[in-house]
RNA sequence: CGCGGGGUAGAGCAGUGGCAGCUCGUCAGGCUCAUAACCUGAAGGCCGUUGGUUCGAAUCCAACCCCCGCAACCA
C-alpha cells in the first residue's frame, strides 16, 4: 500500500513540475441582432469555455476573449425592421446575450462589443499600416443602388428571376430553386428587397485585401500548422488555397460601422473580414487596460510559446483559418520597419515582436434544427433562453458538448437531451453519488469510514484525469466526455463487484473500505466535472463538506481575475471520519 | 468534371488488408445499496452501388449513386 501512496505522491509532483502554459481563447462573435440560439452552443460557446474551465484548473495562463459583433447590415436592416435605433437594438442584444451566458457559467476575461473606441483605434491602426505596406489597393466597380432609400445593397438584398432555371425570387448570392450561384447583374428584373424598386447599377470604390500577394506565406505557414487540426477544417482551408486566392473587398458603402480612416473616404466603413475578427487582438488590449496592466496582452500575443486557439463553427473557419492569419501576417510586417512601428503603436504596445497566428481552430460543423440549419438571419432554431427555462444549464453544458457536430452535422433531437439526461447524468453519474452517499448516511451515520485505496481505484483515478485531459488538449470534447462516462461507469461497476451491501452483514470492515473507496470516486468525478458542469460540481462539494477549496475558475468569476496557479487537475484524497453534509439528488429524471 | 466532408445494427459512431465492433436503445434471465447499476444471454448488418487488385477487401484502385456544408454578411 505504501507504494501506492508514493506513486500518487510522485504524480502529484510530477504534474506541479510542469511547465506553465498560455493558451489564448478567440471565440466567434455573436451579431448583436438577437439572442443566443442551439447552434451557437453546439458551435462553441459551450466547448470554449470547458477548454478554458480546464486549462485554467491545470494552473495555465488563459485569456479567452470574445464579444458581440455590433456592426454590420443585419444590424442595421433588423433595427429597421423593428422601428428601433441600431444603437438600441445592440445595447437590447448585448445585454440579452450576456445574460444567457452567465445562466450557461460562461466565464470570458473580457466580453466586449465591437462598438469600443478602443476596438476602432484597433481596426483603423490595422487598415493604416495593411495599406501601408501595399496590402490595401483601392479599385472601382459596379454595385447595385437602392435610389429609393439611398444605399448600395449587398448581394442578398437584390431579388429577381434566375437565369438559369427562371424562379421568380432568387437572390443576388443564390438561386433557392435551383441551387445556383449567382451574382447580382446575373438576375433578370432586379428589384430591391428595401424599397421593390428596380436598383440601378452605381459606380463606387473600395480598398480590397490583396490575398494573392499573400498566398505563398500563407499556404507555407498553413502547411505548417494544420497538422494537428480537424481533418475537415484543413483539407477545407487547403482547398482554398489550391483553388487560388482572390483579392477582395474590404471596405463598404455605408454609415453604420467603423470609418476608413483615408481622406476623401468618410462616408465608407471598413467591412467584417478586417473589423471583427481584429475583435481577438481588440478584446485582449481592452482586457489588459482593464485589469491595469496596459502592456500584458503582449503576453498573449508576443510570446511564441502561448497558443492561440480559435472556437467557431461552419462558415467562419476561412476568415480564421485564412484571412485573419494573413492580415497577421502582413501586419507584422510592422515590426521589420522603423516608421511604421513609431507611427502606428497600440495601447500598451512596449514590444516589437510579432503578433502570433493561430494555433488551432476547433471549428464545428452545424447543428440542424428540423433538417435545417439554424441561423439568427433565417430565423430558423431556438433560442437558448428558451431552453435554459425549462433545463439545468449544466445539462445544457453537457449535452452540446457530448453532441457537438465536431466532425459532421448534426440533426438537434430533443429526444437525444433527454436521453443524454435520463441515462447519462441520472443513471451514471447521479446514481453512483446518491448510492454511495446515502449508503453512508444509512449504513456509517454520514461519517467516511476507515480504508485504503485500492489498486483498481487508483489506476482507473489517475487514468481518467489523463485521458479527460488529454482529450480537452487536443480539443476532442465528444471523447472527453465519452471517457468521463467510462469513469463513472467504472465506479458503479467497483460498487457493484464489491456489494457492500452485503459485506455490511458480514465483514464490516470490507464495506467499510469499499466505501472509503466510493467516496474517493467521488471526490474524483467532482473535480473531473468541474470544467464540464461547474455548477454541480460545486453541489457535490457541499454534500462532501469541501466548500472553502480554491478554484481559479471562481475566482475569475467573482473577482474578474485569477491571481493563483496550481495544478488542480488531480486527485486529492478525502480523510477518513470525515463527517459529510445531507446529500440531494444531483439530476433530476425527466419525464415524457 | 468548383472546393470539402460523409454513406458500417433502430440511433450515434470506431474500425487503413486477416472471423464486422463500440456506446445508447430494444427483449429475456440473474442480482439489488441506488431517481438504479452491474452481470449473462438474445434480436438486429448485402459495411451506398458496380467492377477491379489480392490467397483474403468495410479497408487499396476505378467508375457511379446518394446526403451535407461551403463558394466570401451563416455559429
Amino acid at each position: 500500500m505504501k507504494k501506492i501512496y508514493s506513486a500518487i505522491i510522485n504524480a502529484v509532483t510530477m504534474s506541479n513540475s510542469i511547465q506553465q502554459e498560455k493558451i489564448f481563447v478567440g471565440v466567434s462573435w455573436p451579431y448583436a441582432s438577437g439572442k443566443i440560439h442551439l447552434g451557437h452552443l453546439a458551435g462553441q460557446n459551450i466547448a470554449c469555455d470547458v477548454f478554458s474551465r480546464y486549462h485554467r484548473l491545470k494552473g495555465n495562463k488563459v485569456l479567452m476573449v470574445s464579444g458581440s459583433d455590433s456592426h454590420g447590415t443585419p444590424i442595421l436592416f433588423k433595427a429597421e425592421e423593428l422601428g428601433i435605433e441600431p444603437e438600441q437594438l445592440i445595447q437590447q442584444s448585448h445585454q440579452e446575450i450576456v445574460n444567457t451566458f452567465k445562466q450557461l457559467s460562461l466565464i470570458y476575461d473580457n466580453y466586449t462589443t465591437t462598438a469600443t473606441e478602443n476596438h476602432k483605434e484597433v481596426v483603423q491602426n490595422i487598415f493604416l499600416v495593411l495599406k501601408e505596406k501595399g496590402y490595401l489597393y483601392p479599385q472601382k466597380s459596379k454595385q447595385y443602388f437602392d435610389e429609393k432609400v439611398n444605399k448600395f445593397l449587398p448581394d442578398r438584398y437584390v431579388r429577381g428571376t434566375c437565369p438559369n432555371c427562371g424562379a421568380v425570387n432568387a437572390r443576388g448570392d443564390e438561386c433557392p430553386e435551383c441551387g445556383k450561384f449567382l451574382k447580382p447583374e446575373d438576375l433578370i428584373d432586379p428589384f430591391s428587397t428595401l424599397s421593390d424598386t428596380t436598383p440601378i447599377l452605381k459606380e463606387t470604390e473600395h480598398f480590397y485585401l490583396d490575398l494573392k500577394k499573400l498566398q505563398p506565406q500563407l499556404s507555407k505557414w498553413i502547411d505548417e500548422t494544420s497538422v494537428n487540426w480537424r481533418k475537415w477544417v484543413r483539407e477545407f482551408s487547403k482547398g482554398w488555397i489550391r483553388e487560388g486566392l482572390e483579392p477582395r473587398e474590404v471596405t463598404r458603402d455605408m454609415k453604420f460601422g467603423i470609418p476608413v480612416p483615408v481622406e476623401g473616404w468618410e462616408d465608407k466603413v471598413i467591412y467584417v473580414w478586417i473589423e471583427a475578427v481584429v475583435g481577438y487582438l481588440s478584446a485582449a488590449i481592452e482586457w489588459a487596460d482593464k485589469i491595469g496592466k496596459p502592456s500584458e496582452w503582449e503576453e498573449y500575443w508576443k510570446d511564441p510559446k502561448c497558443k492561440h486557439y480559435y472556437f467557431i463553427a461552419g462558415g467562419n473557419t476561412p476568415f480564421h483559418t485564412i484571412i485573419w492569419p494573413a492580415e497577421l501576417l502582413a501586419y507584422s510586417e510592422k515590426y521589420s520597419d522603423d516608421t511604421l512601428w513609431e507611427k502606428y503603436k497600440f495601447p500598451g504596445e512596449t514590444k516589437r515582436e510579432k503578433l502570433n497566428l493561430p494555433y488551432n481552430v476547433p471549428s464545428n460543423k452545424m447543428l440542424l434544427y428540423k433538417g435545417k440549419k439554424m441561423s439568427k438571419g433565417d430565423g430558423v432554431g431556438m433560442d437558448a433562453d428558451s431552453l435554459l427555462e425549462k433545463y439545468n444549464s449544466d445539462l445544457i453544458r453537457f449535452f452540446f458538448l457530448r453532441y457537438a457536430p465536431e466532425n459532421h452535422d448534426r440533426e438537434f433531437e430533443w429526444k437525444d437531451l433527454i436521453d443524454c439526461n435520463n441515462n447519462e447524468l441520472v443513471a451514471n453519474i447521479g446514481n453512483f453519488i446518491n448510492r454511495t452517499l446515502t449508503f453512508t448516511q444509512s449504513k456509517f451515520n454520514s461519517v467516511i469510514p476507515e480504508g485504503v485505496l485500492d489498486k483498481e481505484v487508483e489506476e482507473s483515478i489517475s487514468n481518467a484525469f489523463e485521458t479527460i485531459g488529454t482529450h480537452i488538449e487536443k480539443c476532442e470534447f465528444v471523447k472527453a466526455s465519452e471517457a468521463l462516462l467510462q469513469f463513472s461507469s467504472f465506479a458503479n461497476k467497483y460498487f457493484n463487484d464489491k456489494a457492500p451491501w452485503a459485506s455490511y452483514k458480514e465483514d464490516l470492515k470490507d464495506c467499510g473500505n469499499t466505501i472509503y473507496n466510493s467516496i474517493q470516486l467521488v471526490n474524483t468525478l467532482r473535480i473531473l466535472i468541474k470544467p464540464f458542469m461547474p455548477k454541480s460540481s460545486i453541489a457535490i462539494s457541499n454534500m462532501l463538506g469541501l466548500e472553502e477549496e480554491s478554484d481559479p475558475n471562481i475566482e475569475l468569476d467573482s473577482t474578474g481575475v485569477v491571481n493563483t496557479y496550481e495544478n488542480n487537475w488531480e486527485f486529492n484524497v478525502i480523510e477518513s471520519n470525515k463527517t459529510l453534509n445531507q446529500s440531494k439528488i444531483l439530476f433530476e429524471k425527466i419525464l415524457e
